[in-house]
DNA sequence: ATTTTGCTTGACAGCGCTGTCATTATGCAG
DNA sequence: CTGCATAATGACAGCGCTGTCAAGCAAAAT
């Protein structure tokens, strides 16, 4: 089947009604320089009349540019973290008239390198976003290396270096809601960590230890639980710490799908939540304020992050000089009434 | 700047090395028929040894094929039903080695028609994808058809003549949900309707009716309220079937995210579920089961209902004959812990 | 007036494939 | 064997655009 009647006017159309050479309907389309005003308004006219859309084909394949660019991620169960990048690296590719194309991948995955390689390779994808936790796997950033694909990571735990990174404050963040509990009288405060892979997990148990420390709260192996992002790491992770004989008062859960595990397993032992234990989350989800009680948690600017990082990329690609290194996102803690 | 180095080896090449004519390779490469086996073995070794990858924008100028489809999709705060959407009709891509481009939108708005033509026309989509309520949007509907855009559509109200068309058995669904309930002896049942413009709110408003003449109980319109599939419309509806004289015993919500909803006012009027009130909703996303309590539901099999959608609009591109109507998909009750 | 400079514009090749059609091999009946 | 149908292969144009480079042209410099 052919395409529709979208793709029938031609650069030559636009040209022959404009009374200019088709290669000055490509300068103004594409906005180059040394065009006289007069002349632009004309193929600009002739553009409009004919509702004239230039062929992404024609474009890419004589310019060698695919006006692509790629967003790996590993699908979650709990998408909402996915939403907010997907939104943001949407927003920036139609600012731009990029195209976005996906890529989900699950880990770990024997072949990563080559369903990338062929993603990659097939659609000949200009850059990719990676998202955490893509932004530190070797193998990955060897293979776009490799193929010289460059790529913008979102929250990594290592800087990749020639890349564009974009950060949060992840460590401050868990600092101050670690502070927001001791000053709310908790002591024996419960830690579940993320998935190792992420750099997050590292940052916020990080800010977690810089809070106790500060506060002259020694710091107990016990308290701190491995999680791996997901509900029914941190039903486990809360059930371990539940069952200690000095059970916290509180429990940090470095994302809210750990939280709400948690807060399930307090339920099922008869807890009541805030009085009998305090719950705080991170990411600020849907989930965080539509579960009972509404979570405590933190906010972080994925979306704006997101798109950030797709608007560097873009802007690498089309020569753009590197911006100085960005500041790292502010995140913002969100308190509802899952704290007492 | 440039493609990487993964687009260097061309259909040249590959017809040098294997010996045999670019066509040759072509026809190889595109599984056509009247090539010999031996000549296709030649020209697959010769593939392999190259790491040879058709360059899609050449394929897709010469072609006038752009393989690539479209999902057009409002962007809702609770993404789980569209990620699932997304996961299905990816997954029915890349077996088909199709590329798919995301188009959210914020509905009601005035500019549909404009930004899906720009859209669609100029990626050349081949054909698009819509879940509700996208498929019953007269305004993009003819659009669609006077563009030549097939398009296939989840869910919708009414069926798109012509069209491929999704279908899941809502109506049934909802009508053993509420006789689930009246099972379980309650007779005054509330019910959330969904968004006027999806399909799926009056199947399962229809269902319910149904289920409860056929027992014997009296349809009461106060029991019934509006809602608009989001957190805070449930929460609201709620409000106001439990300031009824004869509030219900249980509430059906027709999402998951508005049952939440109802749980949060209930809870704030001290009522404890499933003891005091009853709430069920639809679709089994990842909020119902992390809830407190666990949310009884539906369970639709949404991925595979997208997958199919895709599948069908991919077949139909290229040229495979329409296949007998589908048989709607079967939902299935989660049984869980907010009904008594 | 003449040259120089820099801004505008256009002619044309060619990006890497697929469609069309011509040509050559192969098989099979007579 | 010959003749004819059919399968297998190839030659070549052309998809719609951008890159390159040459040419035109007006204003500034000589």
């Amino acid at each position: 089947m052919r395409q529709g009647k979208a793709s029938k006017v031609t650069i030559f159309d636009v040209a022959e009604l404009a009374g200019v050479s088709i290669k000055t309907v490509s300068r103004v389309v594409n906005d180059e320089p040394n065009v006289r005003q007069r002349t632009r308004d004309k193929v600009l006219a002739a553009v409009g009349r004919l509702q004239y859309r230039p062929n992404a084909a024609a474009r890419s394949l004589s310019g060698r540019r695919s006006w692509i660019i790629g967003l790996v991620y590993e699908n979650p169960h709990e998408f909402s973290y996915m939403k907010d990048v997907l939104d943001g690296a949407l927003s920036a590719c139609e600012e731009r008239e990029y195209s976005l194309l996906l890529r989900p991948l699950s880990l770990p995955s024997p072949e990563i390198a080559g369903r990338i390689e062929r993603f990659v390779t097939q659609a000949r994808v200009e850059g990719v976003i990676l998202p955490a936790p893509m932004g530190d796997l070797p193998e990955l950033l060897r293979l776009l290396r490799k193929l010289e694909i460059p790529f913008a990571t979102i929250t990594p735990k290592a800087l990749a270096a020639g890349q564009i990174n974009i950060l949060c404050e992840d460590e401050e963040a868990s600092f101050s809601l670690t502070e927001f509990l001791i000053e709310r009288r908790h002591r024996a405060i419960g830690f579940i960590k993320g998935s190792p892979g992420h750099g997050a997990s590292g940052k916020r148990l990080a800010g977690y230890r810089r809070a106790l420390k500060k506060h002259g709260i020694g710091y107990q192996a016990p308290l701190v639980r491995q999680g791996d992002f997901d509900f029914d790491s941190g039903k486990q992770a809360a059930g371990e710490l539940l069952n200690l004989p000095q059970a916290p008062t509180a429990i940090i859960a470095s994302n809210d799908d750990m939280a709400a595990g948690a807060l399930l397993e307090a339920r099922q032992r008869g807890l009541s939540i805030p009085e009998n234990l305090s719950v705080v989350g991170f990411d600020d989800t849907p989930l965080a304020s539509r579960m009972w009680p509404p979570l405590t948690t933190v906010r972080q600017p994925i979306r704006e992050m997101a798109e950030t990082a797709a608007g560097l990329l873009m802007d690498r690609l089309n020569g753009k000089a590197p911006p100085p290194p960005e500041q790292p996102f502010a995140c913002e803690i969100v308190i509802r009434e899952s704290t007492s």
